[in-house]
RNA sequence: GCCCCGUUGGUGCAGCGGCCUAGCACGCCAGCCUUUCAAGCUGGAGAUCACGGGUUCGAAUCCCGUACGGGGUACCA
């Protein structure tokens, strides 16, 4: 059984490639770093790596960024904090030579050679082996030029990059945390590129490079690299460096059984924010994909989730990201939310151009909405502006459009309806006490006088006051809408079914 | 093609050789509550633990093979 109780502290690292918007699968590889550091008492870090200069998107850091603190996974190292191992972007400790340093190091102990093969030769030998149906990979061309070759080629000034020697036999064995030892037959391997001809290094050479200056003890990080993580054994190796521990993560999938990606909708875990997704939501639904908790609870804080946390609950195997489920737990989120907060939440949402309708004045009355937000609390999945809309419109409405037949009720006809609205328009005129206790007492004994069920006089009267079917306890509504609305709504919507038209 | 990882109800997980007549959560269905919708409560359906061989007194749990899924195979990360 492999050993994954760690409980010193670690020194664990996310590092992203700022090449595009940060979606849920990277996000929860981070999230789970750093609920490893936070267990540990350890250190989580930031280092951004920007060795692909051709597929840097701008703004991308700022998302990723961005994204981090939104589910607030403060980092203790990295950009804008600063530490010990300054800088923590690549391109800037490319710019102090570390990495061009680190790659002659590997040429002066014979594990690494320059080489100037063109991409376009490189292109051939692929379609070649295609066409002959090899295994595509380098073929060690200029692995064993003599010197006077290689002078030659610096006298040429050809453009050249710095590969890895891939030992020609033996086998490389690293342990994986959770998956236990892993063995690769290296000559199955290619002499791999370490220094790209724009003198910034690969990722293999990079990370390696970073990870062991900066003390990092555990390389979490998503499935998709446990294929090219030989090559980084081999690369400890060859540097004489002590190699971290790997735990290779599963990866998210879509409801398609692939790679979670664009394809399959929102992924960038941004939209989930803007889509009215909490972020304690997101933090804790991203940490049950893949890890479980030993005792089986599944709603927890953040707090208890770090308290909580082992290597040992980890699933290796890969797991498919839920919409319905992430729904769900939104709203546990949103029904646990006070009032007050969840008000300030909404307001600027409703205020909002494609919030409530443009008819209604802006600013919206913060008192008065803190008075409805009960109505909807706990109707709530998600703080979706169109939902919202829908669920309050009315009451800021002066008058509310009216589908007639929607008023009448199984049983009733027009006439009979708009007799028992008048009814209940003067009750409601006449009630003493206008809160929603005494008015149900009031209303119900209505019913009984007009030898109505209450699912009769109720239900118009909802789509009297609402024009809705769907609406918060009747009630209640009429108590937030007041006397006067809702009189001369359950009028109106009599006269409109006595005349076809509201007499006003 | 080759290499690697994975496989428990529709979904997320539990299970670490006997406590498993496989547990929890989401979803689904039904009932209760009830003025609608939610929420809540109660109950239910749904898995021959991918398949086939072994090992063992005993296997979802260990080993091998097959199938399926996924990942990798770049001067991308």
């Amino acid at each position: 059984m492999t050993d994954t109780s760690h409980t010193g502290p670690v020194r664990v690292r996310y590092a992203p490639s700022p090449t595009g918007d940060p979606h849920v699968g990277n996000l929860r590889t981070a999230l789970l770093n750093w609920v490893f550091a936070r267990r540990t008492g350890g250190q989580f870090i930031v280092r951004i790596e920007d060795t692909d200069r051709e597929r840097m998107l701008d703004g991308s850091l700022d998302r990723i960024l961005g994204a981090l603190e939104w589910l607030g996974l403060d980092w203790d190292e990295g950009p804008g904090k600063g530490g010990p191992f300054e800088p923590y972007v690549q391109s800037e400790r490319k710019v102090l030579g570390k990495y061009a340093e680190a790659a002659q190091q590997l040429i002066e102990n014979g594990h690494a050679y320059k080489c100037t093969c063109t991409p376009e030769r490189l292109d051939q030998l692929r379609q070649r082996q295609r066409a002959e149906k090899k295994s595509t990979g380098y073929d060690s061309y200029c692995r064993n030029k003599s010197d006077e070759e290689r002078e030659a080629d610096r006298a040429q000034g050809l453009a050249t990059v710095v590969r890895f020697k891939v030992p020609l036999e033996g086998e490389v064995v690293f342990n994986d945390v959770l998956r236990g030892p892993l063995t690769f037959d290296p000559s199955l391997l290619q002499d791999f590129v370490i220094l790209k001809s724009d003198g910034y290094p690969t990722y293999h050479l990079a990370h390696i490079v970073d990870d062991h200056e900066m003390g990092i003890t555990h390389v979490l990080r998503s499935e998709e690299w446990i294929s090219s993580t030989p090559r980084h054994v081999m690369m400890y190796d060859g540097f004489g460096w002590e190699p971290p521990e790997f735990v290779h993560l599963s990866i998210l999938l879509g409801p398609d059984r692939s790679k979670l990606s664009k394809r399959h909708g929102d992924t960038a875990l941004l939209e989930f924010r803007d889509r009215g997704f909490l972020p304690e939501t997101m933090f804790n639904f991203l940490s049950l994909l893949g890890w479980s908790a030993a005792d089986d609870e599944e709603v927890m804080t953040r707090e208890q989730i770090v308290a909580k946390f082992s290597l040992d609950g980890l699933n290796a195997a890969p797991s498919i990201f839920d919409i319905t489920k992430l729904e769900w737990m939104n709203g546990v989120y949103l029904r646990q939310l006070p009032v007050e907060t969840l008000s300030e939440m909404l307001l600027p949402e409703l205020e909002a151009p494609d919030g409530l309708p443009e008819s209604i004045s802006r600013p919206i009355d913060r008192d008065y909405l803190t008075q409805l937000v009960p109505l909807v609390h706990e109707r709530l999945k998600k703080i979706d502006r169109e939902e919202l809309s829908g669920m309050l419109a009315y009451f800021f409405q002066d008058s509310i459009e009216l589908v007639p037949t929607e008023v009448v009720q199984k049983g009733m006809d027009e006439a009979a309806t708009a007799s028992a609205l008048e009814s209940a328009a003067t009750a409601l005129e006449l009630a003493k006490s206008f809160e929603a206790e005494p008015l149900e007492v009031q209303f119900r004994a209505l019913c009984v006088k007009l030898d109505l069920k209450p699912r009769q006089l109720f239900g118009a009267l909802r789509v009297a006051l609402t024009a809705r079917k769907v609406a918060p306890p009747l009630f209640d509504t009429m108590v937030a809408l007041g006397r006067d609305r809702s009189v001369a709504r359950v009028r109106r919507a009599a006269s409109l079914l006595l005349h076809g038209q509201p007499i006003s």
